[in-house]
DNA sequence: GTCGCATCTGCAAATAGTCGCAATAACAAC
DNA sequence: GTTGTTATTGCGACTATTTGCAGATGCGAC
C-alpha cells in the first residue's frame, strides 16, 4: 500500500504515534473504496485481529479526519462514510428524500473555494464534499 | 408565527397530518435561532407538554428534513443542528480541527447550484450548507 | 356529528456511539 | 538494549438514537 505508507509517514512526521491499530484502520479505509462505514472498518480490522476495540475505531477515524487524511461524509443520516483523499475533487449530491447520492464534478467549485480562501482565509477541503437537495426523480414525484 | 403557519399549511397541502406534536416541534425549531439540536427542541416542547416522546422528536425532525422544510447541519460530529430555511442562503465553514464554524456568503455558490441543476437535474438546497476545511487560525498552528 | 382507516405517536427494548480511567506501548534519549 | 514519558488503547459504564409494535388520532367522506 504505497498510499497507506504515505499517510503513516505523515502521522509520524507530525509527531503522532503509529500503532498497529492505526495501521490496520488506515488500510481498511484505503482499501474499502468510496463508502466505508465504521462498521465496515471494524469488520475488516477484525479479520486481522480481534483485539481491537470498537471505541478505538471511532476515535482513530475521528483523529484521521482531524488530521485531514480522511474525509467524513454524512450522506443524510443512516451512516457516515469515510474515505481517503485520493479520488480527486468531487461532490456528492445527496437527495434528502430518497437518500440516493450522485457523484458529480463541478468546475465552479474551484471558484467557490478560491473565493472563500480570499475572503475568510478558510481553506476548504474540496476533495470530497456533500451537497443536499432534491434529485431529478424526486422532483418529478413531488412537484 | 406567520412562518410556522406557512410550514404547517405546506404539510397539510401535501396530505400530511398536522398534530400538536408537529406544531410544537416546528415552532421550537423556528424560534430556536440558528443552531437548534434535538435536545433543545425536546426541552422547548417540554415546557408546553410533557407528554411528547423523544422518539417523536427524532422522527419528526427527520420527516421535516425530508420535506425540505428544515435543514440538517452536521457541523463535524458532536451535535447535529437544525434550522428552518428562512435565513437566506449562507454557508457554514466548519474547521475540521477546532470544529468552530464561520458563517459565510458566497456568490459563486449560485453558479455551482445552477451548473449542477443543468448538468444533473439536481436541485441543490443552498440555503444552508456546510463546507469542511481548515480555518485561518488552525492553518497557522499546523502548517 | 360520526365513521373508517391510514398515519402518527408512545412505549419499551435494542442498538450505536461516547467517555473516564487505568493499563499498555510507541518512540526519543541515553 | 533500557528507561522514561506520555499518547494511545481497552474496558466497562453510560448516553444518544433507532426501531417494532400496539394503540391513538387527524382528517376526509358521509
Amino acid at each position: 500500500m504505497p498510499h497507506c505508507t504515505t499517510m503513516i509517514e505523515t502521522l509520524r512526521q507530525r509527531g503522532h504515534r503509529v500503532t498497529p491499530q492505526r495501521e490496520m484502520i488506515i488500510e481498511a479505509i484505503a482499501h474499502g473504496g468510496d463508502h466505508v462505514t465504521v462498521e465496515d472498518i471494524f469488520a475488516t480490522v477484525q479479520t486481522r485481529s480481534h483485539a481491537v476495540n470498537i471505541a478505538t475505531i471511532y476515535r482513530t477515524v475521528e483523529f484521521l479526519v482531524k488530521e485531514g487524511l480522511v474525509s467524513r461524509n454524512d450522506l443524510g443520516g443512516d451512516h457516515i462514510f469515510y474515505t481517503t483523499k485520493h479520488h480527486g475533487p468531487h461532490v456528492h449530491l445527496v437527495c434528502r428524500q430518497c437518500k440516493k447520492s450522485i457523484e458529480a464534478t463541478s468546475t465552479s467549485l474551484l471558484h467557490v473555494s478560491k473565493q472563500l480562501e480570499e475572503q475568510y482565509g478558510f481553506h476548504t477541503d474540496i476533495d470530497h464534499l456533500s451537497l443536499f437537495g432534491l434529485c431529478a426523480e424526486c422532483q418529478q414525484k413531488h412537484p
